[in-house]
DNA sequence: GGGAATATTCCC
DNA sequence: GGGAATATTCCC
């Protein structure tokens, strides 16, 4: 199923993230509302059985079935859980209704995804604090490129060791075949999957 | 299918992506032999038949079956693709290899992996032209402080690379002479070279 | 082949 | 509840 095939705001130039899409799908879909369905006001939507919700609604809608990361992203999305009176768990978005599809002659889901971002850039922003004296920011430069260097140059040298040693075990597996010893085991293998698989080029 | 069922290296501690992981089990898979191996060498592997990789490899490993998600991952990974002479795409890397699983016996230092993530971390910080300089002095002390970490892993590592070179070499002469066989190597010449790569004593 | 947005997982 | 790593999608 695409997220072409789910789109509900066809209409809409921007893309509705897929998981807001199938979320209102299923919400849509009645033979669900005895797990999870609108409130009485179709203002916030219910989930009465979080322990059905695994096999018998996610694994139909989206790439797992893991009820936590439904909340992981319920949560990217800005939905505050809250208890209702009989303790079931109530999720709300102000933007976030029955009914929605239907009214969007007005940009609702374009000022969803205008919240979201700003939201977003906010925390970034956030992020950014007052300075320090460039002194310090300049000892700290200089430091780091020098470490970098050693770090290059044990990383080099590694990798000779390692060529080495990979030769030496080629050899040593030829010459225990014919002798039946046993070989040891090599430890950079390990080291190189590390460093460059998940890359590591140290930024000069 | 949990990562830990996949966990090939167990005595890790640290976290081999589940892609790798499962990329690798892919290739132990007998039964598929027919549409995805290692080569000869055990040194690549190719894709024989992209066709059915969709239904018949991903969907049974993956979150997904689209063969161009598969092919994003292994770019992500720095694998590199090849044709060979029959048109076949072969992809390689010069870490993975046949008989990995085997030869990763070693422990590097969780904060290696770590330091490569929040390295990965800040290099997409540093794209953000806004970022100022706080920021900036803080992300350099905690580099600081990885790349000394690292810098130490290294340095064990390598000796203890150099001391399975040795052993390694010790066998090779043992066997050698049980053998009769002629190596090709200067043994002694060879342990020279070595010891004097190694000679790098950063201070850190 | 790879940047970037979104989804999923893992962890605190 | 949310940060961060990894996976998947989408797009150039």
């Amino acid at each position: 199923m695409s997220n072409q095939d789910l789109n509900i705001f066809p209409h809409l130039k921007v893309n509705v993230p897929s998981f807001l899409l199938k979320t209102y799908e299923i919400l849509e879909n009645d033979s669900l509302t005895d797990l999870i369905s609108w409130n009485k006001e179709g203002t916030s939507f219910i989930v009465f059985k979080p322990s059905d919700m695994s096999s018998k609604v996610l694994a139909n809608y989206f790439k797992h079935k893991n009820y936590p990361s439904f909340l992981r992203q319920l949560n990217m999305y800005n939905f505050r859980k809250t208890r209702n009176q009989f303790g079931q768990s109530e999720f709300r978005h102000r933007w976030f209704k029955r009914g929605l599809k239907q009214q969007l002659n007005h940009n609702l889901s374009r000022s969803t995804l205008q919240y979201i971002r700003r939201r977003n850039q906010e925390e970034s922003d956030l992020r950014i604090e007052t300075k320090e004296s460039s002194q310090e920011l300049d000892n700290y430069k200089r430091e780091q490129e020098s470490l970098k260097q050693i770090v290059k140059d044990l990383q080099e040298t590694q990798i000779k060791l390692q060529e080495d040693l990979n030769f030496q075990q080629e050899q040593s597996v030829t010459l225990s075949n014919q002798n039946q010893n046993t070989l040891q085991v090599n430890y950079l293998d390990y080291l190189g999957n590390k460093l460059n698989l998940i890359v590591i080029q140290p930024k000069v």
